[in-house]
DNA sequence: TTACTCATGTAACAAGTTACATGATTTA
DNA sequence: TAAATCATGTAACTTGTTACATGAGTAA
């Protein structure tokens, strides 16, 4: 009789979604994908991995399969609720459309307005190192996983939106 | 002798910035501001925006402007501490170049291992409310606010880079 | 005078962060 | 056996959310 959650948030959501395409992980295996994935937008902090599958799996998300192993891993996989869940967070139209939080759009306009000398070395810094990341990117293969590849392609477009719209600042 | 913060929160720097540019605004004011503003990334909601600027206050980076109302209206300003805590938050360059949270990039690879045809009807209905998003940006005009139209090149770039990803998923 | 908006705030809650604690297992 | 890493978790804290409370000003 847990009372039906209103939604999921977007890390519980991505938890599933490792746990979907990958089932019977342990949560610290689930943290390492947030961990080492570069489009990471959360830390995979263990404060927030180990409660969020601990909140799924009391809700009857997640089944926990039995542990083999004398320090308690536990692995889980997702329930038809759980799938079930998953897809409405998957189809949910406003929420996946929404711009999101961008700190680079959040500094953007006030940027220009800094002095003319303060301005013009600062977006050159911004674009030296969006550059670095590009570079950085594109260098590092995305080893295996092609969820990576599908992630990167977004990742890659917005770090060549914002080179244009620093070239476009600093020719104006 | 209040303990120097380490770093401004997003939300932060954007009421600094809001004040820095519109000096002598309420918090109510402030407010508006996000309320009103279609790139707004928080929800512009009284418990974060009072509480954030009483903070900003007791740690000296805002100063507040005797009110002249007998409800206690107060205004702010930016100290000089404040100028240059806003600086630095504006210079980060860190920061300001993470790729940030994006509800569409968190969901994209998980979209394409939907089984065909659900695959392609929520591609399409994506496409759709995308578009929609990218029509009521464009008829609205940038009302004053030149920051605004700033921002919104960006944010009209980002739902082009989403729309031109939809219709290569779409094709393929 | 009634209702709407202006304006300030608080309370309860949700969910993330860092840093720490603890112990098992593997590898050099 | 010593060190590294695997694995699970908790504690203290920060900061956001929604929903509510309160009352002043203003326009019908």
């Amino acid at each position: 009789m847990t009372k039906p959650r209103a939604a999921l948030t977007e890390l519980e959501g991505a938890i599933l979604g490792v746990l979907r395409r990958a089932p019977g992980l342990t949560p610290y295996a689930v943290r390492k994908v947030f961990l080492h994935s570069r489009s990471a937008e959360w830390s995979g902090s263990a404060g927030a991995v180990y409660p969020a599958i601990a909140r799924l799996a009391r809700e009857r998300l997640l089944r926990a399969t039995a542990g083999c192993d004398a320090r308690g891993t536990v692995t889980y996989v997702l329930s038809a609720k759980g799938a079930a869940a998953h897809d409405r967070w998957l189809g949910d139209v406003a929420r996946a459309t929404s711009p999101g939080i961008d700190p680079f759009r959040t500094r953007a306009a006030l940027w220009l307005h800094l002095p003319g000398r303060a301005r013009k070395a600062l977006l050159r810094k911004l674009e030296r190192e969006t550059r670095r990341q590009r570079e950085a990117m594109i260098a590092t293969p995305p080893d295996g996983d092609e969820g990576e590849a599908i992630t990167g392609q977004l990742l890659l477009g917005l770090l060549d939106l914002r080179l244009v719209w620093l070239k476009a600042m600093l020719d104006a």
